[in-house]
DNA sequence: ATGAAAGCGCTAACAG
DNA sequence: CTGTTAGCGCTTTCAT
């Protein structure tokens, strides 16, 4: 930063040598220049305390070495734990994470893309919550984009790390089936904001399969979002005998309202998450739900995004499975356990 | 974004409108021109999809609307918790949030700092893990900082939001004294990476008033960083009859440890946590721990950050006081009940 | 091996 | 009211 607190630029560099600026610019990156002005150009950048300005450097057109990450909701647990897995894999890769919080709404999601986008961010991570809308599509050709456990559906992304969410969900309403189940609320953030995904789709499938009645209940993400809803839900005189909530936030929120309507779970109410964080097998009763290996996904959307920025490789694609996590939340419902 | 793909600029507008750059500069933003041409230039700006280019606008100096958030750990559920919740205060106040987490390193703090601050954010709101080294002096000095929960020392901050750990501590310790624990660990992350803190400070301090055993040690931030020190350190003859975490994550991680160990919570052993996640209450058994407010806090930070940029007002400071919320894990130690 | 000059997109001082 | 000119810090032809 220098002594007099402004910034240290490539021409006070060049004033400093008795070089052009254009001589700098070449020997600070170890270029062209002989070896000799390069070592000494170096050294008194080192002394000056020179960082190159990215913006200039961006504004000029060139890597940052920065990726955007935009995670649909930080309000929620797994969203939470996936921004930090990513920020660390890039680390590792040695690119930066800058992390944006769409807070739910789609909106705001694609209006972070642009803005990241704007920044000259050198490629996006996004777990999105919103489909694909018109700027999507054209934001996504011009910047790589690695999509996680969401689509961005027409829009040309470099590399996408889908999770197998039908899989996942015929799991889980089996299991719930198996126990004896056939009343099922479905709790779900996506109903409104994400209309037509795999998910509730496959609940809807999977329900009708197995003989199920499964009502799927918009519910707003997080911990407060759910907790009313739930409240409401469970408070009915035909309430269902197992909620299935399609995230382990919105199951903690039902699960708070089950304390305080007095309910215990699983004996009066059969309670699955979804995305299975860590704390699910540390809360009372320890939460059944269904596991992706986030650590997994982190490492391969790097990896997909890294392969597209070095050799601008073609698509690349994975899909997740899931497996079914059975803890204590979930048992067969009451009037088949008798009084 | 334009029908190319590329973006438009503020030239293209000139050509369409037949005006200068400079003319329409003004008119975008409403200033100087006519009402007539500045209506006409939003306009034409609308329909070929004009955005303002941030990189640029910055370059040349100037406000870009958002701010740097940095956290100390994103491993930390408090810190996830208040990385969202400051970004929701922001965009109340029509600021975008750009988060960057530290990983519990100090110098990739101050390196995260120093690139925000080259993205030209208008400020930063930091809630520090390291203390301040040289190089947090001159960045403060340069742009706007608001502290939460921590300080940088030394450096001429906009403003601090400020908990009381010492009284936070003394509560607890009180708390574990009165039950008849004499005998306690202390699980911290921040003895090695910033020490000196008040926290550390009053453990040692406190301990010392009430005639307890209080052995600090340091530990990394998150479940998986507390797991196998708190494995370790439960598994040993002489075991604390009493865990206090210097974060609820921590806690998260000793109180998995003891399901892995047999150890019933609080019946063999005393747990304490610090923050009051809101999972804390859920976790088997409800967790004690130290409540501060995290919305206010977010509220008061953004405010401070808010009133500098308006007035450059001189530096505010509050502090935020602790209370201990008392809940199952922590009771009489086993030698006090009897057999 | 080195330098002069142009330009990225935008804003602001200074004329008209 | 509108246009000319200069410049933010950096990279990149194109000369020398």
């Amino acid at each position: 930063m220098g002594p007099a607190g402004k910034r240290t630029t490539i021409r006070q560099i060049a004033e400093e040598t008795g070089l052009s600026v254009t001589a700098v610019s070449y020997a600070l990156r170890g270029e062209r220049m002989s070896a000799a002005t390069i070592v000494r150009v170096q050294q008194v950048a080192r002394d000056m305390g020179y960082t190159a300005d990215p913006v200039a450097r961006a504004l000029r057109g060139g890597r940052s070495g920065t990726v955007g990450v935009i995670v649909g909701s930080l309000a929620d647990f797994w969203h939470q734990t996936l921004a930090h897995a990513l920020q660390r894999e890039l680390r590792l890769h040695g690119l930066h994470a800058i992390i944006a919080d769409a807070d739910g709404d789609p909106a705001l999601e694609l209006e972070l893309a642009r803005r990241l986008a704007d920044q000259r961010v050198d490629g996006l991570l996004v777990a999105p919550i919103g489909p694909a809308s018109g700027g999507w599509v054209e934001l996504v050709a011009r910047l790589p984009t690695v999509t996680i456990a969401g689509r961005l559906i027409g829009a040309e992304v470099a590399g996408e790390v889908a999770f197998d969410q039908t899989s996942g969900v015929a799991e889980v309403l089996r299991h719930l089936h198996a126990l004896g189940h056939r009343q099922i609320a479905v709790l779900s953030w996506a109903v409104e904001v994400s209309p037509g995904r795999p998910a509730e789709l496959a609940v809807v499938e999977q329900a009708a399969r197995l003989g199920l009645s499964c009502e799927i209940v918009p519910c707003a993400y997080s911990l407060d979002g759910s907790r009313p809803l739930a409240l409401d839900l469970l408070s009915q005189a035909q309430r269902p005998t197992a909620v299935f909530c399609m995230s382990d936030s919105i199951a903690y929120g039902a699960l708070h309202s089950c304390r305080e309507l007095g309910l215990r779970v699983p004996e009066d109410l059969t309670l699955v998450g979804f995305d299975d964080h860590p704390l699910s097998r540390l809360v009372e009763p320890a939460l059944t739900t269904v596991n992706w290996s986030i650590d997994r996904a982190a490492r391969t959307a790097v990896t997909f995004l890294k392969d597209h920025l070095a050799d601008g490789a073609a698509q690349r694609r994975i899909v997740i499975a899931p497996s079914l996590v059975v803890r204590r939340s979930t048992a067969a419902p009451s009037y088949l356990a008798g009084p």
